[in-house]
RNA sequence: GCCCCCAUAGUCUAGCGGCCCAGGACGUCACCCUUUCAAGGUGAAGAUCGCGGGUUCGAAUCCCGCUGGGGGUACCA
């Protein structure tokens, strides 16, 4: 079983593409040789459109798909049997087989202009008809496109759709679609450029290349009888179709760049874990049984069937990818691996030196910051803060920060939903001193500026008789303290947590003061009870 | 306009003739836990299975129509 998946390069992977190529992935790799079947997984580039086509798109493909962990057996970066895998490579044999159809009478060149096509739909549109090709070429004589051709008049090729009868295929998830022949175009297969259209590249290179499904989106479908026929003319066997439904927006329509993230390159920047994200597009629109919401990757090749595919189109929920990014970040990922892969994140926010990133996440720290590094120069002067800014630039790291950074991750990694959060979260156990924050924060509700004041100067007095590795130890001498003060614990709790964290939120209390340590919770504090007496003295 | 596809709570889905006056998940709300915020636990609200006809002893499940949503209608893919 050979599959394909056949992006062009006008754009970055947009996350419809992503879902289509993990479904050929799992059929591939998974379903296939379940089944005791090979499966292959080919990668090609369709670049015949050579205006849309984009500068080192191609590239950002194959590095999305990669990241994703969607790879590929035979592609242009790793050929195979079959290549090349870049359309704009195999142009001769497009030609070739545009002229046997001509030959075999299944095409024929058209010589209209797209002034005259135009016209043509004009026209069909004043008098209501349905619009298209009104087959003006399809029946000149040899002697008219003898004079065309000697006067050097450009023409494409254009495919001789059955006038009568039906055509019909089976799509594994819809059963079987039936199409009135009168109603499909003889659409365009070879350009005057000389590149051939969609339809003709695709079903030439399917053939030789082997295909067996064709797992594509549910756009295709409409166009799906014509490419039956080519095989039909071309006398191949066509292959198998699936045709995979589309994501839409929460408001209705094709997701798009207007709904904020719609491209793999998007959601990674945005702290979205590969594992994640797969999982979320799997559940949408496939589900394994009546339960289970969590797949890795082995459970879904394990599980995967393209049977269970549902054919409806499904809306694209942000919150339930969200869900699983944190379940992912919460439940699956070790503190190591989560330390690792908040790293670029942290570094691009200044929280960690560029070269304290861990090389495997290199690849995503270059990513963020080309994607970054403009908007961040035109700084907006209204601007929200951008999850990057949580620190001022030159602020001074901590000296100890791999030991920080693995250990903050333990405590906060029940709180992170995207990695973009960790810079904000984690920031005042990588800084030297607490970033600023308005001392009103020292004071709990319902309290005065005394009462802290008073809490923190009794907690700088215990202080160094502490200590902070000691977590029970530390509560127990707390609460007392609290007790002796005449106060409730929350009440003491909080200014320390003020103190030390610059926020009035924070994982537990004396976790975060094990971690910060004794030198800068005492130092912060201190900070704090200068603070408070300031301000009282200026009230 | 014409052609095609789809249709279970706000969203993703289970269900493939009786197990369903419909199960799970996200989201929402409440409670528990608790030093804050989360996480976690428990529970609740939320679907006349889009509507109307059939078929059948029996339909969310099969058929037809309608409605709604989506896609296509390019020398783009």
């Amino acid at each position: 079983m050979r599959v394909r998946f056949s992006p062009s390069p006008t754009g970055q992977l947009h996350i419809g593409g992503a879902k289509t190529a993990m479904y050929n992935v799992l059929f591939a790799h998974g379903q296939a040789p379940r089944e005791g079947k090979g499966g292959a997984f080919v990668l090609r580039i369709e670049d015949t459109d050579r205006k849309r086509l984009v500068e080192g798109a191609a590239e950002g493909l194959m590095t999305s798909l990669r990241w994703l962990g969607l790879n590929w057996d035979e592609g242009p970066d790793v050929g195979g049997p079959y290549g090349p895998y870049v359309q704009s490579e195999r142009t001769p044999l497009y030609r070739d087989h545009a002229e046997k159809l001509i030959a075999s009478g299944h095409a024929y060149r058209c010589f209209c202009t797209p002034e005259r096509l135009q016209r043509v739909r004009e026209e069909q549109r004043a008098k209501g008809l349905p619009p298209g090709y009104d087959r003006h070429c399809r029946n000149l004589s040899q002697a008219e496109i003898d004079a065309m051709l000697a006067a050097g008049e450009p023409y494409t090729v254009r495919f001789k759709m059955p006038l009568e009868g039906e055509t019909r295929f089976y799509d594994l998830l819809r059963g079987e679609i039936v199409y009135q022949n009168d109603k499909i175009e003889d659409l365009v297969l070879l350009k005057t450029d000389g590149y051939p259209t969609y339809h003709l590249a695709n079903v030439v290179d399917d053939h030789f290349m082997k295909i067996t499904h064709i797992f594509r989106a549910a756009e295709w479908i409409p166009t799906a009888p014509l490419h039956i026929q080519m095989y039909r003319a071309f006398g191949w066997d066509a292959p198998m179709f699936a045709h995979v439904p589309l994501i839409l927006a929460p408001t209705g329509g094709k997701l798009s760049k207007r709904h904020g993230a719609t491209s793999v390159e998007d959601f990674r920047a945005s702290g979205y874990l590969p594992d994640a994200l797969l999982n979320y597009l799997a559940l949408l629109g496939w589900s394994k049984d009546d339960k289970t919401e969590i797949f890795s990757r082995e459970d879904l090749l394990r599980d995967f069937t393209i049977e269970r595919v549902s054919p409806s189109p499904s809306t694209f929920d942000r919150q339930k990818l969200d869900w699983l990014n944190q379940q992912y970040i919460n439940h699956i990922l070790t503190v190591d691996e989560l330390a690792e892969t908040v790293a670029p994140y942290l570094a691009y926010a200044g929280l960690l030196p560029v070269a304290g990133v861990p090389e495997r996440q290199r690849e995503t720290y270059t990513l963020i910051a080309r994607r970054n590094d403009a908007e961040r120069a035109q700084a907006t002067p209204d601007g929200e803060r951008t999850w990057y800014e949580v620190v001022p630039a030159g602020t001074e790291l901590a000296d100890d920060l791999p030991r920080l950074v693995h250990d903050a991750c333990a405590l906060l990694k029940d709180r992170i939903r995207l990695l973009t959060e960790a810079p904000d979260l984690l920031s005042y156990f990588l800084t030297e001193h607490v970033p600023g924050y308005d001392p009103a924060l020292l004071v709990p509700k319902k309290a005065d500026p005394e009462m802290a004041l008073k809490a923190l100067e009794a907690v700088v007095a215990v202080l160094p008789e502490l200590d902070l590795n000691d977590e029970e130890a530390v509560e127990a001498r707390l609460r007392a303290l609290a007790g002796e003060l005449e106060l409730k614990a929350g009440q003491l709790f909080m200014p320390i947590r003020v103190a030390v964290c610059g926020r009035t939120q924070s994982p537990g209390l004396f976790e975060t003061l094990r971690v910060i340590g004794q030198p800068r919770v005492s130092q912060r504090i201190d900070l704090a009870v200068d603070a408070l007496k300031r301000s009282l003295a200026t009230a």
